[in-house]
DNA sequence: TTTCCTCAGTTGTCGGACAACATATGAGAT
DNA sequence: ATCTCATATGTTGTCCGACAACTGAGGAAA
């Protein structure tokens, strides 16, 4: 089958699921080193000794500085120790600001997403081929026949993901994605996704086909516009300002 | 102390370091997720089948499983199995691209750092305080009185570091500097760092002081467009994408 | 039919052992 | 006294076996 049938998978909605052993002993290891202000460099106490101390086996002890290690916050080796990483060669980035829902720290976020996704649009003018024009088309006539909230919203992400696939860079592409994801993500988990007024809709239409517009018609700086003028539009509708003051 | 002293902590500078077991491992199960095409709920082989497949016992598999979850590709449900995760559930971003070096993969991420840094440029001019401004003034005063490559190179880092910092946006700072930390390792490794000529500073010290005077007099479009200028510059410096071609 | 129990399968945790590696120590040779 | 090298010790990496915690399914009993 070429689409995945979701409903063939168990599901993990909203499990509450106890947390686990090695990840508690992540979290207090990487506390430690924040609270006592380890430095690049230094050496983390030995796994006997953080066998110890949290009163846990050598095996969590091993994951949870195995979660560190693949975080990129500490380096191990062999015959010496585990140390901590300098964050120049810390080889993830993580945008751990979301799980809050602040309001704040949301606007941040899309602070960033502005600008990242604006040059994408931009890209995507000079850089789509047919194929991804005629997406871009087809999601916006899409968007219009629509009613219904959940395949509107749908749409709307794959509209965004094929403007960062149309950047033909990996690199940009991935982030762009990752971005939005998690800004949605963020979004839905802060408000119970308020239904949007029709007149709104329609507005967000306009916004969308005008980004699209620009990009199949091959006009950068036109792009660059209409998506920038989309973002700070959905910032305002979301009334993430004031609720940041 | 205010600075660490590198000098005092064991160097890890070239170690050709033999890898990881459960590195390879995650490698290899990771290749095998996309090579089938595991759709997000899928489940993978049990520990057990994995243990026999690889020929590796089951402590590495689980720290390459462990490895695996906390990139976010897979989660694992006790008494269940191991599973795909949404990529949209995906809560860290890698920049994988670099360590190949290849001219077109540096190029990628330049077109995103110039985006990203641009914006960044903009932000701090609006809100730099006066202790950024006088900072990023004393940095390219320091870039004009030294001549040598090691000390310029750390003046550059700690300028574009800064204006980081001045955007006021952690999130956007920390991209910000991820980006450029990643991209100057990247750099580093495809060139031994060629001495570049004296004119050559002179230039890039002129374009740093104009995105420094633009920032400082508070001027965000002058210092957008400075701030990009200089970092096409830097592309065509390093002939990036002479060797892209 | 419904409910509950048992049971097999899977991941999580535990403890011990040895291998691979790095560093310090000290004896012996010069 | 100094240098060299084998040895000892400490650390992380890997292996092994066992049990605990949890899930899902199937069967027994009401």
């Amino acid at each position: 089958m070429t689409v995945h049938d979701l409903h063939a998978h168990p599901r993990f909605d909203s499990l509450p699921r106890r947390p686990r052993l090695s990840q508690e002993v992540a979290r207090r290891i990487s506390e430690r080193i924040r609270a006592e202000g380890l430095a690049p460099g230094d050496q983390l106490p030995t796994e006997s000794r953080l066998v110890e101390e949290f009163g846990v086996s050598r095996s969590v002890v091993r994951e949870a500085v195995a979660h560190l290690r693949s975080e990129g916050l500490v380096e191990a080796h062999q015959g010496k120790g585990v140390f901590v990483t300098d964050p120049a060669r810390r080889k993830v980035f993580r945008l751990d600001a979301n799980a809050s829902g602040r309001a704040r720290d949301l606007l941040a976020i899309f602070e960033l997403r502005r600008e990242v996704e604006t040059g994408a649009a931009g890209l995507a003018a000079r850089r789509a081929d047919e194929a991804q024009r005629e997406r871009l088309r087809d999601l916006v006539a899409a968007m219009a026949a629509t009613q219904d909230e959940a395949t509107s919203a749908e749409l709307d992400i794959a509209f965004h993901g094929t403007i960062a696939e149309a950047t033909g860079n990996a690199c940009y592409r991935d982030f762009t994605q990752y971005l939005d994801r998690q800004l949605r993500l963020a979004i839905e988990a802060a408000r119970k996704q308020a239904a949007l007024a029709p007149e709104q809709a329609a507005r967000i239409l306009a916004e969308h086909r005008a980004v699209c517009d620009a990009i199949v018609s091959g006009r950068p700086n036109k792009a660059r516009k209409a998506m920038r003028a989309h973002l700070d539009n959905v910032v305002q509708r979301l009334g993430l300002e004031e609720a940041a003051r």
